[in-house]
DNA sequence: CGCTTATCGACCACTCTGGTCAATCATATT
DNA sequence: AATATGATTGACCAGAGTGGTCGATAAGCG
């Protein structure tokens, strides 16, 4: 926000963002602690007075700089892709790697979204709200049915599929979170990733079809 | 705790242990206010301590209330069940059971199993591991696997199956919640839980194998 | 040196905390 | 009617914590 902020050293700037993102996280934006927060960042209460004016203009940068990441990493993502378990496996792989790149940011948005909306600007609020459908929306138009097998209800196929691939997801997370390097062996837990969605595709395609026509 | 309180209507025990579940669920230990416990409740404060001595009994109560609760409903489950998809259909059942008869105990253990396990008592916190580690050997050991398609890997569709599973739950939950009444149609449910489980049946289970033998 | 900018933390008025207790109210017993 | 007993209240307490300020420095730079 403040031109002062930015001409610090980015690895301070990262400790008082941190420091704010985590408090924000664990707390709703009323009983958040600006005290807490000058504490863990290991400045002068005064600092972050100078650097934002107030704890809501602080709230609120933190609020674009997290959604502006977040919308970002959605765009990368190529929602048209007919082969719905490779455009979720794209998804999540975008997902993840927002998730790796800024762990704190990736929360915190999520923590908003959870529980607390309603200390939200309107208009943050809003662009959440056009985001969210926007997603849902490229989430599951365009889908190639035809490669589903045809004894189960595509729809039903579809609900359990995206359900397991959101388990393995929070399973990958929970995993990765007391990790701190940054981009340490991903390729072993993408390899794990595509052999589940291979066993998706084994059981929900259709494969090597035996109905008797041969 | 105290036979005072143990005396009050149901329907005023019911009143203040409401509130003080979600006073609890929605803060940790030591912000939760007693303060706000009262308000909802409709109590006057002098009362609370009058029930029970301090805001740490009172906590404890609660923690024993939904404890026993818990435990009692895991001990229903038939888990020598070898047909995993039934095992868990039959757990999932008797979770959402617990959950429907009193969603505020409910949140309340599942609140502090995730987010507040340091404010237990050594006690309850050994009780409560002990329960998980059970639980986990319990839904993991005697599986029937022959009755998995031999195309996959059977621990790799068992993690699918549970993310499945897993992935109805909290969609039906995240429905319910709004609901207010004790007992509604749950049988739609259950069909529609079912049909969900006989898709997963289809899917990774041998069906009438095609497999050239015939 | 002087001037500007960065930095601190004591301080302010205020809110909220868990817990207490003298004062009531209700009810039953005598 | 008088008394005793228990239920119930909310004003009150000392202490902790709140967002925010500001005078006092320290640091950098000419």
């Amino acid at each position: 926000m403040n031109d002062k902020f930015a001409k610090l050293d980015d690895s301070k700037q990262r400790q008082i963002i941190n420091a704010a993102y985590r408090e924000f996280t664990s707390e709703t934006y009323k009983k958040a602690s600006t005290n807490r927060i000058v504490e863990e960042a290991g400045i002068g209460k005064g600092m972050l007075f100078y650097y934002f004016k107030s704890k809501q203009k602080l709230f609120l940068y933190l609020v674009e700089r997290s959604l502006a990441a977040a919308i970002r990493y959605i765009e990368e993502i190529d929602w048209d892709i007919p082969d719905v378990i490779s455009r979720y496996e794209q998804a999540s792989r975008k997902k993840l790697e927002a998730f790796l790149e800024d762990p704190e940011s990736f929360y915190f948005l999520g923590s908003i979204l959870l529980n607390d909306l309603d200390s939200l600007p309107e208009e943050q609020r809003q662009q959440i709200l056009h985001m969210q459908q926007q997603t849902k929306e490229r989430m599951f138009s365009g889908i190639d049915y035809s490669l589903f097998r045809s004894d189960v209800d595509p729809e039903t196929a579809l609900k359990l599929i995206l359900w397991s691939i959101n388990g393995y997801e929070q399973d990958l997370m929970a995993r990765l979170k007391g990790e701190t390097f940054q981009h340490i062996n991903m390729t072993s837990y993408w390899d794990e990733f595509h052999h589940y969605l291979q066993t998706l595709r084994t059981v929900y395609y259709k494969g090597d079809e035996c109905d008797g026509n041969g």
